[in-house]
Formats: structure tokens, sequence, C-alpha cells
DNA sequence: GCGCTTCCATACCGATCAATATAGAAGCGG
DNA sequence: CCGCTTCTATATTGATCGGTATGGAAGCGC
């Protein structure tokens, strides 16, 4: 009933490129937050009138939800990706620094969507918080899934408990993309990455 | 020349508690963030009304570094206290310990004021971030010189690096503040400290 | 008690927010 | 070429933002 999303094209066709536009908006939210991203910002951004942007998204919190999806799309993948290494160790490494390339990219923003809106934020953000939070909670089951299997494999020493490394990495993770938001250079992070992989208990 | 603080008390004398007020305000923007919280929010907060808040206070971003400094200086209080631990051990196992009670504490806000002001953000906050980025610093400063004695005395292992230590260290404790503004409960918190000092390198 | 100063309360300011009404321009099927 | 649909562009909506002007109430020194 509502939004036929691109039916047989009666009428005017649209003028933009709904794909890139909601990329450009991505970039936006990445940098600005939900609630610093004013839509004056977004539609100039993304090269689109404020009319345009509401037909085709919606509200800003649609156009949100729909870059939310795009940015978990692409981090998901690297993250189902790292769960097919070998070992534990191999995992966390993968992890570690696929998160550190996409956090200090030079091409977009630095730090991470998701850790920038699980933290506090004004009334008209919280349904968006409560989200994100929800959201890496599949990750979290993903990532817990492959360390139990570890364990089994015998990746960890006697007595590890595998839910306490994922909370471990996640927190080190997240804790990562507040120093990348922070400015924090590159080569720090760097040496983050192997302080954490020196430390990592198992194979 | 401007706002002689409390001079010989001529005129009405005002009928709220600064202190009180300062550390109710700190309680709103603990819990949403300086772009988060309104001054509608902060007055009602602080039972005082809004000439009387720009009177005592200047203005809203005014009022957040003197609740920032309050913020700081009672999380200062502990920093300095753990640093005199007898190891690098101890050190880390006093901050992480403060840290979790501090974060997790029923009363307060759940998280830490500085996190949560030092990833993205709108136009508004920006100086604001920029200042608690800045402060961080002192901190990060006293506790790579703490873990530079550490070596000295022989506290880690032959070729560790103190600053890589203190890279570390801190991203934990923010990772930490992130997970617990995120609701993460404080037994998975207790957890994460657990994991992290038996991890811990040295003595 | 008087006068001066300072505080409190209400109402208001311009700016900006997200969201839309209105109207004209552009492309399709017939 | 016509009529219908859907697009874009401008201007505007009501609400809320941070910040203040105005006026009356309250306490001090004298």
């Amino acid at each position: 009933m509502e939004a036929q999303e691109a039916t047989i094209s009666r009428g005017r066709p649209r003028e933009f490129c709904v794909d890139a536009a909601l990329s450009a908006a991505l970039g936006v939210f990445w940098s600005k937050g939900y609630e610093g991203a004013s839509l004056s910002e977004l539609t100039e951004a993304m090269g689109v009138t404020r009319p345009s942007l509401y037909a085709a998204f919606g509200n800003k919190e649609a156009l949100f939800r729909k870059a939310l999806d795009l940015y978990e799309r692409e981090k998901l993948t690297f993250m189902v990706a790292a769960l097919e290494a070998p070992t534990a160790r191999g995992v966390a490494e993968r992890i570690l620094t696929n998160a550190l390339s996409m956090q200090t990219s030079a091409s977009g923003p630095r730090g991470c969507l998701s850790v920038i809106h699980s933290v506090a934020c004004g009334a008209e953000a919280e349904s968006i918080k409560a989200e994100v939070v929800a959201r890496r909670a599949s990750s979290e089951a993903a990532l817990r899934r492959r360390f139990d299997q570890a364990k089994v494999d015998g990746d960890f020493e006697e007595g590890a408990d595998p839910a306490a490394l994922v909370r471990y990495l996640m927190t080190i993770l997240q804790g990562m993309a507040v120093q990348a938001g922070s400015g924090v250079p590159r080569e720090s992070l760097e040496q983050l990455v192997a302080t954490t992989l020196s430390l990592w208990p198992g194979r």
C-alpha cells in the first residue's frame, strides 16, 4: 500500500541513484551520528532535495535504518569471513585487523557506526540506540558459536570460558572504535592489535 | 570582570545550592550527552529556572565544562589512587574494578561521561569533544609514567612496551564504558575484568 | 523603614529542527 | 499530441532549540 518500490515505472522516473544517495547518507550518519546529522547536511551530501528524500526513504529514522542495513551488510561480510579462520586466534586476528582497516580508512569516517549510537543520546534517538544494541547481539551470538567450537577443538587452555572471551574481544573492538573516533593515529591502533594478539590465550 | 564569584553578598541571596545544581546537571549530561540534554531537562533536574542557570553558570557549554570538572575531579581521584598500587598488575586491577563500580553504579547513569563525548557528534559539540579528548591525554600520561616505572621495577616481561600496555588498558576501559552504556549487566563486566586480569602480562 | 542590588518567574527572541503543501517540470502510455 | 502520473523545487509548517528582556519579589546595608 505504501511505497510500491519501483513498479513498472509509470510517470516521470527519478533522477538520482537510490544506492548512491543511501551511501552518501551513511557517510554523514557515520561521521556525525543520527542526532548530529541534520536533514540539510543529509540532502546536500546526497544531492537530493528534501521531498525527494522523503518520497524515497520515508523519514529520517527510516533512512538511518536503511543506512544501517547497508553498513552491517558490509561489516557482517568480513565478520562472517573472519569466522572461517582455522583457530580462535586466527578469528580474533582477522576480526581485529579488519576492524582496524575499517575504522581508520582514509576515505570513510573513522570509528564504528554502531558504537557511536550505542552510547548516551537524546530522546529522539532512543529507539535508534535500542535497535543498534539489539543488532549487535546477532554478531555476538555468531562469534559465541565459533568460540564454542574452538573450545571443542582445543584452541583454548583448560577451563577457558568462550563467552568471556567473546565479551573480551567485543570490548576491545568497541574501545578501538572509540579511539579511532577520537583521532588516535592508525599506528597506535596497529600497536593495540599487536598487543591484544600477543596476550591472546591458546591458539 | 565577569561573574565576581560570590562577593560580600549584596542584594538578595540565591535560593539554590550551586554544588547540588551542578551535580544534578552532571547527571543529565551523563545520561543524555551534551547535545541530547536540553535546557528544559537541565533546569528541571537542577530545580532552577533558566535565567538563574545562566546567571550562575554562563551558558550551556560553560555549565558542561564545570560538570566535567566535577566528574574528572572524582574520577581522577581514584585514578591517582590506583597508581599507588605496588605493581603494574595491581594498578590495572584497581583501575578496572574502580571503573567497573563507577560505570555500573545503581544510583548514577551508566557508562563514562568522557567516552560518551569522544565519539561522533554534531557541529555544536565539536569543541566539547575536542576538550574531552584533550583532557584524557593527561590521564594517559600519568598512567604512562607509572608503567614506565613498572618496567624499571621489572613488573613486565622482557621487551614489553609500557606505551602499548597503556593503550591496551585504556582501550578496554573505553570498551567497558560502551558496554555499560549499552546496558550490559554488571556480572558480564565483572567477567570482563577477570578475563583481562587473567591475561595481564607480568606482575 | 528605605534604597539599592540581586534573584526569581514569565514570556519572548531569532534560529533551526524534521516534515510537508503547493505548484511547476518531465516523462510515460495511449 | 494529450492526459495522467510521478518527479523536483520553493516556501512554509509547528515545534523546539539555546539564550534573554522585562517586571516583580526578596534580602542586605544603612
